[in-house]
DNA sequence: CGATTTCCTTGACAGTTGTCAAGCTCCGGC
DNA sequence: GCCGGAGCTTGACAACTGTCAAGGAAATCG
């Protein structure tokens, strides 16, 4: 759980500014709590203990809790996007494209797993809340809006066509790669290997190929 | 919520079989009412309530909440599996098994929408309570050889051989088949459709189609 | 029929939860 | 330098949680 007990420093700037500042900071630090223990079992204490900050401090900055997990997950997203983002600028041919996706895809099993697992969780408690349901869906489109435009660049770039349309495409490498988050953490082994093997498998075959 | 409030009746046979088959009966209860509020937000005062018993009861047959919860996780995998058991078994050409595996996910989607949600929350609530873990990975581990069975009997009457592994076509299955639960639960239309039309175009994609 | 086991209800417990209000501390402006 | 308010802590609340024990009802068996 380790418990960061540094001393609260104000931070400067007006008065709007600090208070989104810290806004982030909890929040920040909510996600870190929040990956570790899942959503059923994190409770505002718990957060608030793995904060620098007591627990009432949580109801200054948020209106109640689905508040804050909301901004969680809005602060999720700018990180998540970001990792795949130059992708499709940078590659040049579709063999970098697809080098350059397996190696996002792998830095992400290898260092995120935690904060994958809570997107995974936290998108299906928007199933059951549905307070959270457009925030969520918000970040599922523009994933999959990511996966198409790789997929889309790597048939550009072999002159061919996806065969799939973007929803497809997605689920599939979101099926591949939480099946692949879940061996991790349940203690597999070698799997940045197998998360290579099997989206370098699957990409040509996503491609019409020239058949009708 | 719909509480069905009936006469309790005392069922026949031996000690050990009625203990059994009380066991079952509110594992079954449970079942429901975890379905419709999901994990985090089921309490075992609300099962009972559900329930023709009251709460107490619960502990007479159940030694803690994990071991309700448990029970219904194996409750569920015998529901489950079954309706795919026939598949291979019964086709005699390729087509046949496409369609009847089509047909088996499309029942599923239609009809336990709501079951397949809750398995979703109990497999990801096994990464964060490791007591789920091992009844979880045995379901997961039958699930994908039930789609292994599928695909390679589907290869063989074609005259050919899967192009993937099991484990990765039941994590693509899976991808395509959770999204689109996903998205029925929020109101989707259409989806039967669109089921078929990716189970059907994936399927000869995962045969390796005379190429080395 | 009476006694005993089985089954179930009720009520209570200690702990936890989200929420909120009273009040403290300390910075920034007058 | 002092005062107002922003920022934070503390403690409290009602509701809810899993768990358990005492005891009643009902069926079974001698």
């Amino acid at each position: 759980m380790t418990p960061v007990v540094t001393k609260v420093e104000r931070v400067a700037g007006p008065v709007g500014v600090r208070f989104a500042e810290r806004r982030d900071e909890l929040a920040r630090s909510a996600l870190q709590t929040l990956s570790e223990l899942g959503y059923a079992r994190t409770s505002l204490r718990e957060i608030a203990q793995n904060s620098d900050f007591s627990h009432g401090v949580l109801h200054y900055y948020f209106a109640d809790k689905v508040d804050l997990i909301t901004h969680c997950v809005r602060l999720y997203k700018n990180r998540c996007v970001l990792r795949y983002d130059h992708i499709t600028d940078q590659a040049t041919t579709a063999g970098e494209v697809l080098d350059l996706f397996v190696e996002a895809l792998t830095l992400t099993l290898r260092e995120d797993a935690l904060i994958q697992r809570l997107w995974y969780d936290l998108r299906l408690q928007s199933l059951f809340e549905p307070s959270f349901r457009s925030d969520v869906s918000l970040i599922d489109r523009s994933l999959r809006d990511m996966v198409w435009r790789v997929l889309s660049r790597y048939a550009e770039l072999s002159g061919d066509v996806p065969a799939v349309s973007g929803d497809t495409a997605y689920a599939i490498f979101d099926g591949i790669f939480s099946h692949l988050i879940m061996r991790q953490l349940s203690g597999g082994e070698d799997l940045e290997r197998l998360l290579s093997r099997r989206v370098r498998l699957m990409f040509p075959r996503l491609l019409k190929g020239g058949e009708a």
